[in-house]
RNA sequence: GCGGAGUUAGCUUAGCGGUAGAGCAGGUCCUUUACACGGACAAGGUCGGGGGUUCGAUCCCCUCACUCCGCACCA
């Protein structure tokens, strides 16, 4: 057997072992196979995307599921794959082509520009699947897809056509969320509402007097208003306050609403000035306005506004756009407020406001908190704009949220399942249309001899325009049917496809069963799939759209329910954080490179930190220190693997029950027992997703129970020449061993397969090898072995007590109880145990206290002491005993309390009162030695 | 504003009604037959505040405060 490096060298090991099995294909799914299916598709990275931390933690969890499916015997299909994220890439490349070309997409055009995303796409789109092998994910790498493969394409555009035909998607005017970075439509999933600091403007309207109002508009600016009625009334009122956020908005004013029946009813019918390019508005009332906030009164900017908008259809009001769609101020011609024009609508706000002030309009300015929606992509707030864009009416969404109420489709943790059933419940049509190049072209055709009257990117003002003209124009109808056609392929000349491409998203709804679209019967076997592991901040925009995806589509043609659904269960990952529990980002630079953490501690390391402390359900506050101990777990258990190497070849099939063995092999083999079969055991932890949970009680199991108990037992063992329990632990470090590399080898893949090999357990690889979930009691296990751990403790503490150095060895005396010394003795192999962990020159056994005792401590095996001279100072030892005694007379009395409490005593059940019986009778004896102990001291 | 999650040692956390448990950091000691990516020991907590239910509450209920995440937003 080849002796192991003295450290764990993960670097030594990882790109081999990953080689090796990628050459054995067992990764490979085969639809053959008449083992039963699992199957998990990888949420798709963005192909020109790098890895991240979130990355590592969702694919190692993704991994360890499909890791323990394989072992347990299941044919597993973990299915790989990236996303084109169409605006997202897009933008990346425009980037780089102004910084290394200077040019905008325009400039170049829109197929050529498409032909260097893919460029790109050719030249980076392997990075992030190769550093997912980096981390050991076992996915088939022979299925790897891509949302924009031309099957995939096509599928898509098949789902657009048919959905159309049924009427679901349609063409539709309405207000969109408009993203003037990128110059494209989003849909509502994708605005980011944030709280911005800003002002509240407040803007004198001034009333049109029934005079006046006779007066053409264009006046010059009334000081003040000539036929303003006397101060003091009702009627004296002159102008109008208006509380607003968007002053630059002004120009787009059509009307100022009250509420009906409010205190400014009476004005309603008449008008108002508006304040910048001046022209008369009148004053109406609508419900939406409220009389408590600001000044109750609303300025109505149908084209900026979504309520707005809603109010002015109800009164018919007029549509006046004033922003270009990169929301630059759009008011050409000569006015009052022609300086606006050409401004961005931030510097149009400041400047709009002054203009005002300059006026007199201007009443006040106040600080003020509000929340704007901001756009995803580009991180500037979106514009709320009349555009005609694709819409898609969701389908299926009773049996949607049906799937979660009846438990069909699980959530972990179920928390989420609130979130998902509320937004089915307010679900709002879907905007899928992106005016984006980059993507999924919309399979629509018009005829060039009959553009479209208007498309994206008409103003909003043209879009009113056509209304007037369509009277099915709500509907989006904006085509007699001969000049619209949807389908994939070109209907020839004289047909123009839509320029618009779909959402991402809209690709991506289909990826749980359109990867798995192949000759060899793949979806057959293995859709639905059994488990999706993804952030819950995608749980609206893929999640619960690949189940609506799942129900309409019945991708396997079959009518049951349970053959339609995308997955069985869905694991969300907390969301990783920084150690000021600030979101991981690029621009704060908090984000740690996975790469060089692993150069650093091990893709094993990486992963098993990283599970061991993602806490459920919660967001994970990342510390390198953690990775650290990761690294160190697995150093430890290839060093309890090297020290069992060094006793000689390792038998793969021992079995220690055939040997005689020492207690501690019998404990060691008792808490394995528990581990795998007790109550909350690690196996039904992993069941459960719980996987934190199931790494620590590994974590404990390997370093607490194998490491430094049974270890250092076992050396005893192995320094006798000619024990008779040798064989037995020989065969108990194998048994165990092999039983701890398979469960953790989902966690951390390379360090135990690896010693797998290395220790020669056999089989060629540990991947395929049975996943335990059971391992019995020894029939002769004694409570011994623990008592002599429990009693090196005490041992050690009583020797930290009065400050020797550690590696001082000294004797101690250990006066047994009746029970020790006659049913059990302590046998010499338990002694030279003890001995060992005390670190001990000698222990004397004693039937009764030593002539002159020393320090004393109470252990399950008897009374332990030291020697009292020579190297005991007794003001260390006075205040040890005065310390113990302390916290011995709190527990005695809070014991004592319980006990003498009548309503306890008669309501409590009797098995713990015996309890507390028990307890108080024990602190008793050891407070009245306690007490001795002092005495003789003095 | 509505809904969800959370608040336990300096940090990260476990605790599922019966004496609060771990890892890390910090402290002291130690290179004894794997491991200094290690070993030993000690110290560190009125379990966010206040009520209630209970014989008994970190745990169940109510309430307040703060943090995070959805959703809806008042211009």
């Amino acid at each position: 057997m080849p002796e192991l490096a003295k450290a764990y060298e993960p670097q030594q090991v990882e790109d081999r072992l990953y080689q090796k099995w990628q050459d054995g294909g067992y990764f490979k799914a085969d639809p053959k196979s008449t083992k039963p299916a699992y199957s998990i598709v990888m949420p798709p990275p963005n192909v020109t995307g790098k890895l991240t931390l979130g990355h590592v933690l969702n694919n190692t969890i993704q991994d360890i599921l499909c890791r323990k499916a394989r072992m347990e015997g299941k044919e597993v299909l973990w299915l790989p794959g990236t996303d084109h994220a169409g605006l997202a890439t897009q933008t990346a490349v425009e980037k780089h082509l102004r910084q290394t070309e200077k040019k905008t997409r325009h400039e170049i055009g829109r197929e050529a520009f498409v032909k260097r995303i893919w460029d790109w796409k050719h030249e980076f789109g392997g990075i992030i699947t190769q550093q997912l092998r980096k981390i050991g994910c076992s996915c088939d790498w022979s299925r790897e897809r891509f949302t924009m493969d031309p099957d995939y394409e096509r599928a898509v555009q098949e789902v657009f056509v048919k959905l159309h035909r049924e009427g679901l998607i349609y063409r539709g005017t309405r207000m969109v969320n408009w993203c003037p970075g990128s110059l494209t439509a989003i849909s509502d999933e994708e605005v980011i509402p944030t709280k911005q600091k800003g002002s509240l403007y407040y803007v004198k309207y001034e009333l049109v007097s029934v005079v006046a109002a006779a007066v053409p508009s264009g006046d010059e600016f009334p000081s003040g208003n000539p036929q303003a009625p006397p101060l003091g009334t009702a009627a004296a009122t002159t102008y109008l306050e208006v509380a607003t956020t968007r002053p630059e908005t002004i120009m787009a004013d059509v009307a100022l609403a009250v509420k009906p029946g409010g205190k400014w009813a009476h004005l309603v019918g008449r008008k108002v000035w508006r304040p910048l390019h001046r022209e008369q508005i009148p004053i109406i009332a609508d419900e939406a306005v409220e009389e408590g906030f600001g000044t109750g009164v609303l300025k109505v900017t149908p084209a900026h506004d979504k309520t707005d908008y809603e109010i002015g259809k109800r009164h018919k009001l007029p549509v006046i756009d004033i922003l270009t769609p990169n929301a630059k101020i759009n008011d050409p011609g000569e006015h009052d407020a022609s300086e606006l024009h050409g401004l961005d609508r931030f510097e149009a706000r400041k400047k709009s406001a002054e203009l005002l002030k300059d006026r007199g309009l201007l009443v006040k300015e106040e600080p003020y908190e509000n929340t704007v929606g901001f756009s995803e992509r580009a991180n500037v707030p979106i514009e709320p704009r009349l555009s005609s864009q694709w819409f898609l009416k969701y389908p299926n969404i009773k049996e949607a949220l049906a799937l979660l109420q009846k438990g069909h489709v699980k959530f972990h943790p179920q928390h989420w399942t609130k979130v998902y059933q509320h937004w089915l419940e307010n679900i709002q049509d879907w905007c899928i249309s992106r005016q984006v190049w980059w993507g999924h072209r919309i399979p629509v055709w018009y005829r060039v001899d009959h553009t479209p009257l208007i498309d994206s990117s008409s103003s909003p003002t043209e879009i009113v325009e056509v209304e007037k003209f369509r009277k099915d124009f709500a509907k989006g109808n904006l085509w007699a049917p001969d000049e619209i056609l949807c389908q994939i392929e070109s209907p020839g000349e004289g047909w123009v496809q839509d320029p618009d491409s779909l959402d991402t998203w809209f690709s991506s709804w289909l990826w749980a069963y359109e990867t798995m679209q192949t000759e060899d019967g793949t979806r057959q076997k293995f859709y639905p799939t059994s488990a999706l592991v993804t952030g819950p901040d995608i749980i609206f925009l893929w999640v619960a759209r690949m189940l609506i995806a799942g129900l309409h589509f019945k991708p396997n043609g079959a009518e049951t329910l349970e053959t339609n659904l995308a997955f069985k269960d869905v694991y969300f990952t907390g969301l990783i954080r920084d150690k000021q529990g600030r979101k991981l980002s690029k621009s704060l630079g908090n984000s740690p490179d996975p790469l060089e953490l692993i150069a650093k501690y091990g893709a094993d390391g990486l992963r098993f930190g990283l599970v061991r402390i993602a806490p459920q359900g919660a967001d994970i506050r990342f510390d390198e220190k953690q990775i650290e101990e990761g690294r160190n777990f697995c150093n430890k258990l290839w060093n309890i693997c090297r020290f069992r190497a060094m006793q000689g070849p390792i038998d793969p099939k021992a079995d220690p029950f055939q040997h005689s063995r020492s207690i501690f092999a019998d404990e060691l083999l008792d808490r394995l027992h528990f581990l795998l079969e007790g109550e909350r055991n690690a196996i039904e932890a992993l069941n459960q997703y719980n996987f934190s949970e199931a790494a620590s009680q590994l974590y404990d199991f390997v370093w607490n129970e194998f490491a430094a108990r049974y270890v250092e037992a076992a050396k005893i063992d192995f320094a006798q020449t000619d024990s008779p329990t040798r064989a037995g632990t020989l065969a108990t470090f194998d048994y165990v061993m092999s039983h701890v590399l398979r469960l953790l080898h989902p966690f951390a893949p390379f360090v135990t397969e690896e010693l797998w090999c290395e220790l020669g357990f056999g089989a060629e690889t540990v991947q395929l090898q049975n996943w335990p979930v059971k391992s019995p009691r020894s029939k002769d296990w004694s409570p011994r072995a623990q008592e002599i751990y429990m009693t090196a403790d005490v041992g050690r503490t009583l020797r930290g007590e009065i400050k020797l150095p550690s590696n001082q060895k000294i004797p101690f005396f250990l006066v047994t109880s009746a029970l020790v010394s006659k049913k059990r003795p302590l046998a010499d192999d338990q002694k030279a145990v003890l001995t060992a962990f005390l670190n001990a020159s000698e222990i004397q056994v004693l039937d009764s206290p030593p002539a002159n005792p020393g320090p004393k401590a109470f252990t399950q095996l008897g009374d332990l002491y030291l020697p009292a001279t020579g190297l005991v100072d007794p003001g260390v030892e006075k205040d040890r005993l005065v310390k113990e005694l302390a916290k011995v007379e709190k527990d005695l009395e809070q014991t004592r309390r319980k006990l003498g409490d009548a309503n306890m005593l008669a309501k409590a059940p009797p098995a713990k009162l015996e309890e507390w019986r028990a307890l108080e009778i024990s602190l008793g004896e050891k407070e009245k030695s306690l007490r001795e102990s002092l005495a003789k001291l003095e």
